[in-house]
DNA sequence: ACAATAGTGTCTCTTAGACAATATCGA
DNA sequence: TCGATATTGTCTAAGAGACACTATTGT
């Protein structure tokens, strides 16, 4: 029996611009080398404790970035996928905001607009559009995309990075209405956004005990 | 660098007596020969086209079944949940029917409830518990649950396996308007269910439409 | 007729969205 | 003061649950 080859690939995931953008990375060898292509590798059975252990290891080799949120995606599989052979990909998705990007990944990271994206290698495209879908959907009803902001935000703010998830307009009342009773973020005291003509913004943060597991609401995010 | 031992995995789950049982099959290899687990088995390059498809092989191949419905569910893996060394197991889960499971299955597939279970090999208790998860989330905002159901059911019978499932009592008006307003099931003219002392319940089976896709609730069932 | 469960009508309560009033900043 | 956006109050509409009434079977 043939063996299978054994990769993670991980697809991180930031807002530029209110659109969703991955980071992509020139591939330096062979197969599609010199191509834009998800962070990835093989799995190191020396020094990894299970895949979301290599997941993190290859984004923060690849990348620079620790992410604060990793989940599992979804394991693609087949003959053809990698002109190597039989291979299997267990693949990752996280979320990072811009300012942590522009602070910390390396200089060869480059961030593309998930809409349009064309000429990935591999099944690279699919993997990302299955990311994509993840995040709209457990964004419809979980406090996920606070992980595309930066440790402190406001509320606009907040509900203008749902809308842009969700690519649907949000009512402003019930928003806010639900994130209190979600009760999720906090604010910070005494902070708010300043600089712009109009009545400053109250600051927020995600409450401490959030910061590991996601807040789930019980009913979806409506349009409005 | 070690291989990776690859494998697939399949929680098969029913209904038996409203209680979720999980389909068990004695090992008759090491390691853990004797022991009862999850039908698995090895990926084969040369014959499966992905790991789906590796799932469909080793369900059918193992216990009888060929189950309409068919989940990746997620990945396993580490250096130690498989004594032979660091293994990637990809998981699925499937449902079917009791009567299905009657008319089919091999004679030695056993069923266990999924509540108390114990002494499962590697990490299939974890498996199991994650299927079971995954059900119920599923199950508050789709149809999931009917293929827990034979080719036709009556509503109230629908309505029990929600509950079962969900582990609470369902509002039995509200049951009903969602079903109408999904319009996923229909009623099978002039079939009823007969022999009990009282009115017959209308059977009922799931549209064309729906049998190879879930149909997705905007809002979840909730208690009452 | 009675017991038992199927199926429906309707009232009330909760929740979401529309609309608009008030608050507070820089220019 | 004006323009702009934050924040809050409140009315209205839609959806969910409670309750009870009608329907239909076997005994």
């Amino acid at each position: 029996m043939t063996p299978v080859i054994c990769t993670v690939d991980v697809v991180l995931l930031t807002l530029r611009d209110d659109q969703l953008h991955v980071a992509l990375l020139r591939r330096e060898r062979e197969p599609f080398a010199g191509t834009l292509a998800l962070p990835g590798g093989y799995i190191h059975t020396e020094e990894d404790r299970d895949t979301q252990d290599a997941a993190t290891r290859v984004l923060l080799a690849k990348t620079g970035i620790r992410s604060p949120y990793l989940e599992q995606l979804q394991t693609f599989s087949g003959p053809a996928r990698d002109p190597r052979g039989w291979s299997v990909s267990v693949t990752y998705y996280a979320l990072i905001s811009e300012e942590v990007i522009a602070r910390a990944a390396h200089p060869d990271v480059q961030l593309r607009t998930v809409d349009g994206l064309k000429g990935l290698p591999f099944d690279h495209l699919a993997i990302v559009e299955a990311a994509v879908a993840r995040l709209r959907s457990k964004s419809t009803y979980s406090s996920l995309p606070v992980y595309l902001l930066d440790e402190s935000f406001s509320l606009p703010r907040l509900q203008a990075v749902y809308e842009a998830v969700l690519g649907e307009p949000i009512n402003k009342v019930s928003f806010r209405r639900k994130m209190n009773e979600l009760d999720m973020v906090e604010p910070i005291v005494g902070a708010f956004e300043e600089g712009k003509a109009n009545r400053p913004a109250q600051l927020y943060r995600l409450k401490q005990e959030f910061k590991a597991s996601l807040s789930l609401i019980d009913r979806a995010f409506n349009a409005g």
